[in-house]
DNA sequence: GCGGGAAATTGGATCGTTCCAAATCCAGTT
DNA sequence: AACTGGATTTGGAACGATCCAATTTCCCGC
């Protein structure tokens, strides 16, 4: 329970031998005699040896940290993405600095200016809501690889930086939503929900009129609702589909909580989602395969997207040099009984 | 994107002061003359100088960092956690090491090594299934403030331990529940899901039994049903609750996963939960405000244990001398519609 | 017994910061 | 002009590790 750490001139006046061939055993050199290695190794037992790795990395110019920067934790799609880059940091030896904003861009500098301090070798930031490209630049600095994860920031000349962008395909994903309606035989169909600002409802708006368009149907402006991107706010909105003059039969929900939401909204109208009306989420939550009924929706997979962006922020840190790249994740439809409705 | 970083020594040369002089000013110290102060602070500007703190901590032998480690990050009781910790450890200056070992001891061992390696002011573990309180003890050694979280390891001597213990009053908790539906007028209240042998499910037990005796209700053997504490077993296990002599009207469930698991037991029995059976659970996941019927239960605040665990292992960090802390934090009983049923 | 070369070991400087004791500065007195 | 004492400033040694050039040890053959 006393003060004081081991260190390694502890160890080298412990058993007799200099700072310098401690060091070499603690790195498994292969200089060191077998004989010496052995005493070195159990003093280091014996006295319960714990390595500095901060001293090590100061004098080595070198860092064995990245930090993952959070928007929303207590989203399981976001956890699931921080268990994976923990995962695959970890197998790399490295360590994750955790900062969580709650979406607020405000406690977003805060962070990863503390984060700075800690001399990261790269910074994973899935950024909140209404980030800005410029103020992050200026914390972040033009030294450090980042990685912008799941939405873009305002103002960021992607052009001329260096970060490296990885986003599910929104596009496709809303698309292969839609086109599973529209085989079903779907011909009004809504895109329900989100903030129309965020830059993956765009995306997942655009990917729904594409494959509206390409069977030859025009989204009505009708069908378009905005809303928080919440259970309770979609709940409160679902009236806004049925003043259309052409009242959807579908939709494609910006999220899995906005589709759940919508269902609760439905069931309060009398109408049953996955009978009387079809419904098809995104993100595939653990709640989507329980709900009643079972949700049709888009899995992402935020593990292996975690792993891939730590990957990814690992080879950076290796070669600077490279330019950046932007990274589209695949996403899968999972065909639940959601959208198993009658056509009105 | 050139390499090397700026450090005192550039921002001193740069305006022809001292090193010291430029850390002084860095610390806010009032010895700087005002002059002094200003120019220091606009090279600092100019250069674009970022403290390090490790270099910092090194010198003064101090910490800034607490090291969080997490058996299943993907579960929202655990992320919110940990979006507390990391908010409360923010907020007083230190930053979050994370880990997560994912329900394995053997990777817990490997993360709590490489976590040591940071010198971090404290340790926060959430231990994985089965962790052994003599390897724990291995990793930690003596030094370090840990605070443990939510369930004991096995083969600890939390006499002889610095450990710190925070968890949920389990045993409060099944009791009011219990009482809930006394009070509702049910007599025959069975115990249901749940591994006998965990920590958690012997409290909950307890505190249901006891609630039952106070009544001068002695619980029937074949009142308490053991299940894996996940949806699918609960509701394979319903029928067990009806071979009873004497068949109860109610269940206090081990968590909200079983309820949920029992409501749809019961459902395919013919029997409506919250009509014809009263059920109440334990945890209030997100879902458990939006099921059908909404489940009363048992509200824990995770974000706000963390906040107390972080503050708590800073205050240990401060004061290393004061004996461990066994704390028990409060739960609260969430009432909704599962417990509204009619006494058979 | 000795020169020579490989193997093993080592002292001292260094990473970027802070601590500390000592040095310098600058009125205001005598 | 010398002196005083508070306010500022500063050089150099730490913190715990690693790098590097230099030194010591060891073994071999002649």
């Amino acid at each position: 329970m006393n003060g004081r750490r081991v260190t390694v001139t502890d160890i080298a006046r412990g058993c007799g031998v200099s700072r310098a061939t401690v060091s070499l055993v603690l790195r498994g050199s292969p200089l060191p005699a077998a004989a010496t290695r052995a005493k070195v190794e159990a003093e280091l037992k014996r006295q319960g040896y714990v390595y500095n790795r901060a001293a090590a990395n100061l004098r080595q110019r070198r860092s064995s940290s990245v930090a993952l920067v959070i928007n929303d934790l207590s989203n399981p799609f976001f956890a699931d993405f921080a268990a994976g880059v923990d995962e695959a940091l970890g197998a790399a030896g490295y360590v994750t600095l955790l900062g969580s904003t709650g979406e607020s861009p405000e406690r977003q500098q805060r962070v990863l200016a503390s984060l700075m301090e800690h001399d990261p070798a790269g910074i994973i930031l899935s950024p909140a809501e209404g980030s800005d490209g410029v103020s992050l630049g200026q914390v972040l600095g033009v030294h450090v690889p980042v990685l912008v994860f799941n939405r873009e920031p305002s103002h960021v000349r992607w052009s001329a930086s260096h970060w490296d962008y990885l986003a599910l395909d929104n596009r496709r994903g809303a698309a292969l939503a839609t086109r599973h309606l529209l085989e079903r035989g779907h011909r009004r169909i809504a895109f329900f929900g989100g903030h129309a600002e965020s830059s993956s409802c765009r995306d997942r708006r655009r990917g729904y009129a594409e494959a509206m368009r390409a069977t030859g149907l025009e989204p009505e402006p009708g069908w378009f609702v905005e809303t928080a991107p919440t259970r309770l706010d979609a709940a409160a909105r679902t009236a806004s589909l049925f003043t259309s003059r052409r009242i959807p039969t579908a939709a494609v929900c910006y999220n899995d909580a906005v589709a759940l939401g919508l269902m609760l909204g439905l069931g309060a109208r009398g109408l049953a989602a996955g009978h009387d009306f079809a419904v098809t989420g995104f993100d595939d939550i653990p709640e989507a395969a329980v709900s009643t009924p079972a949700l049709t929706t888009l899995a992402t997979d935020p593990r292996a997207r975690g792993r891939q962006a730590a990957e990814r922020i690992l080879e950076r840190a290796r070669r600077p040099d490279i330019g950046a790249v932007r990274g589209i994740a695949p996403v899968r439809l999972i065909i639940r009984a959601s959208s198993e409705a009658n056509i009105a």
